[in-house]
DNA sequence: CAATCGTGGATATCTTGTGTCCACAATTGA
DNA sequence: TCAATTGTGGACACAAGATATCCACGATTG
């Protein structure tokens, strides 16, 4: 019942892009420092979201990533299928190879009724509702220079 | 954001409780065989479900478990809450040690809506809820004898 | 050409869920 | 009283998946 670690880092990320100024870049260094998330994975988790759709890459001198929509218009849901896949809590979500032999499986409405509301939780969820309300600053300071942000090249 | 199978084998078991006439116990190898769950590994989720307070076991010969409550009062936060503890979704479900330095963690609020859905579905659903309505038969029968209910002694 | 930057995939590590095993205590019937 | 049965407790083993690392490579720009 604990969403991933990689789940956070793309929303996160794709915060820190939706912080940015219309049009404008941020390299992979920088979206590493600034959430403390290890360089070579994230890179990974935005590799995800370029072929998910939600980013466009630039490659070579003076690269980086930029949103690829408005911000009102990246549901956390598509986030999540991105990185997770379809949203199930169950291995025979839809098939029923096992449980419906026993019991009729009398247990899949429950979690049919708790995948539409967590499914519906994240349809309503934009990035723009992860936007915070009072910050016309631009870009957060990351808390450690060290460690991160090193390995890849 | 998957559910353990040793939760939906502690809510399988209690249903299989639930479905026996008033008062009588079940052993181990009988729950075992009819949800085809090893019995080395139920009898460490009946020991949580006892410790729970959901379930009584009588030691012995002609020893088994039995339901400690009425369906309708068992529901499946408190199975849920037995087995895997606080239901949270990330790390920092309640302290900030991380995320709110960086954005003022404006996910924490998305989170906190989630578990209040799942949570409120999870109390609103008891036993009672996951019982067959056309069955007054007693006892499902397994599919194969082999394999389980051969370990512990 | 050289420096930068993302890509791709193989590989390693760590954690956690899942499962196994065995000695032991409790209970009951012969 | 003894032996069989049944659950208890904890250590241990195993597998799978999440998380992280590394390196060779292609693209781009000055």
């Amino acid at each position: 019942m604990q969403l991933s670690k990689t789940f956070d880092y793309a929303i996160r990320s794709l915060v820190y892009l939706a912080k940015l100024p219309e049009g404008q870049a941020a390299e992979l260094r920088a979206i590493s420092l600034s959430q403390s998330v290890p360089m070579s994975y994230l890179a990974k988790v935005m590799r995800h979201l370029v072929r998910g759709g939600l980013v466009t890459s630039i490659l070579g001198r003076d690269g980086g990533y930029s949103l690829r929509k408005k911000p009102r218009d990246i549901t956390l849901l598509q986030v999540y299928e991105i990185m997770e896949g379809e949203l199930r809590f169950v291995e025979c979500m839809e098939n029923d190879r096992n449980c419906s032999l026993f019991n009729g499986c009398t247990q899949a409405p429950v979690w049919r009724r708790l995948r539409q509301a967590v499914e519906s939780i994240f349809r309503e969820t934009t990035l723009a509702d992860l936007l915070p309300k009072n910050a016309g600053e631009s870009v957060p300071t990351p808390i450690k220079e060290s460690g991160y942000a090193r390995a890849g090249a």
